[in-house]
DNA sequence: TGACTATATGCGCATGTAATCATATAAAGC
DNA sequence: GCTTTATATGATTACATGCGCATATAGTCA
């Protein structure tokens, strides 16, 4: 098992990514498509010191993709599993609360954009 | 985004149980079928008091189901989605490995046995 | 160059959480 | 009841991590 210690550790690192509010509200905002850090700042509402933090977290962590364009900079997702796998927690949570209760809705209200359909 | 919260902080949560090697080791240890605690403890390598706690938590969050038999207690996986997940991260990361690099391997090997297959 | 906007970062605080030790509970057999 | 085996839990410590303030860096324009 000792051998497959540095396995564990990536797949930890990887969900780490995943497991904090802030991130996942990240995560929501650049889904669908390039994002500016002041676009991320108001849509997450969390404070610019915080949000450039996990940007760069997030960055080099390879879960997004920077890309400077004049004074700001845009981000956008590098690394789409990390989406599917939001998706499909959502979809979970939602199919556990009963289809009445209005949360259920919630979870399934920031599904990114439906992805363009092929053909 | 306000309202939005309570859902970003249960996604945040759903993912944090994954984001601990002992709880991952957990998982791959319990995916192919009912565990004794001491099984685990063996299998990986951590103490029992952190195996248990451990247990306990993921218990709690509903990720493991657990049954007494006699003095032992038998775990096993409660939320398949968790599996899912682990398998798609595995398969990810392994995809971002040279095929040649002997530690791409060790990402598909902890992958849960093949599921019994539909007819 | 200087002013302005956009983004990043050093530092410190506060909090969360995993690991460990010692001990508690629970079941089983004598 | 006492002992043994299996598992859980309280208390403590060590460490990681998120946040905010102040400030630094980078780019643009006059």
């Amino acid at each position: 098992m000792n051998e497959l210690d540095p396995v564990f550790n990536a797949v930890a690192a990887y969900f780490s990514v995943l497991s904090e509010p802030t991130r996942l509200k990240i995560m929501h905002a650049v889904c669908n498509g390039e994002r500016t850090v002041n676009d991320i700042v108001a849509q997450t509402g969390a404070t610019q010191t915080n949000v450039s933090r996990h940007l760069g977290l997030m960055h080099r962590q390879g879960v997004l993709a920077r890309r400077r364009e004049g004074t700001q900079v845009l981000y956008s997702v590098a690394d789409p599993t990390m989406v599917e796998l939001c998706r499909a927690v959502c979809n979970r949570i939602a199919g556990t609360i009963d289809e009445r209760r209005p949360l259920r809705r919630q979870f399934l209200k920031l599904l990114p954009a439906p992805k363009k359909r092929a053909a």
